[in-house]
DNA sequence: GCGACAG
DNA sequence: ATCTTGTCGC
């Protein structure tokens, strides 16, 4: 998994910007369509990707926590990434490098972008599939984190978010039922023509009850992954929680290892 | 000037 | 993201 595009990799040095410029290189470097090589349907259910024979991808979570020095100001990040295959865990490793740039909304990956870099370094299986916790295409400049760090690694990518962060659903993404997908759709604030899909507000999970609800994830296309794909890879993905278990089980892993380190300090 | 804003 | 107890509902 080497990088393809060492001219792309997330320089918080850069001026606001060149950030900005980069992300639309990026943009035009991403593949917004299906483009891999496993069988899509043998993410969900592991039993019938083994009678099928078929060889299901390795899919691999990422997700970020933080560290604080004696000042109490976050200085590093910790980026923890999670492998897995036939639905059990291969691998999982992280790595702790500095904090260069405070978050700033669109510019993420130019913060986040270099420990996630590292982390994937220190792993030794092949990733098939990425899932981060973020955006892909839902994105000003339609180059969110996933989409970076997938054109980056010529790797199909997922972006998964928990809020969104521009476009508009084509319809009221509110206490729907589980299953459902919602268009999102590229608006004024998006760099591409009005309408354009960039995603799906997709409900994972949702409860029984009346008065109670569960909000949706917003899914896009990082690279080499079309938005129909990526809203079924989250769906499949989805077992018993909202989040897909590779980005679920990153989360888990991130906080713990914070902890370890906390602990050891 | 006002509002919006992944993690 | 992170700081954090109790509390509501199944």
């Amino acid at each position: 998994m080497p990088t393809v595009r060492p001219d792309l990799v997330p320089d918080a040095s850069l001026e606001r910007d060149d950030m900005e410029a980069m992300q639309r290189e990026i943009a035009d470097a991403a593949a917004f369509e299906d483009d891999f090589d496993f069988d899509p349907a043998t993410l969900g259910d592991p039993l019938a990707a083994a009678s099928s024979g078929a060889d299901p991808p390795t899919v691999v979570g990422v997700d970020q926590s933080f560290l604080t020095n004696e000042a109490g100001d976050q200085d590093r990040a910790l980026s923890a990434v999670v492998a897995m295959h036939g639905g059990e865990v291969i691998e999982r490793v992280y790595a702790v490098t500095p904090l260069e740039i405070p978050y700033i909304p669109g510019l993420l990956s130019f913060r986040e972008g270099r420990p996630i870099l590292a982390a994937l370094e220190e792993l030794s299986v092949d990733p098939d599939l990425f899932l981060f916790d973020g955006s892909g295409r839902i994105h000003f400049r339609q180059a969110g984190i996933a989409t970076h760090m997938g054109v980056v690694r010529d790797v199909p990518s997922i972006g998964v978010a928990k809020s969104l962060l521009c476009g508009s659903p084509t319809d009221d993404t509110e206490n729907r039922s589980e299953g459902t997908r919602i268009p999102i759709e590229a608006n004024s604030r998006v760099d591409a023509p009005d309408g354009t899909l960039l995603g799906y507000a997709v409900q994972t999970r949702q409860y029984d009850s009346p008065n109670r609800y569960i909000n949706p994830l917003y899914v896009s296309p990082g690279h080499r992954v079309g938005p129909e794909t990526a809203a079924d890879a989250a769906l499949a993905l989805a077992s018993s929680y909202k989040l897909p278990e590779p980005v679920r089980l990153a989360d888990n892993y991130a906080d713990e290892a914070k902890r370890n380190l906390d602990e050891g300090t």
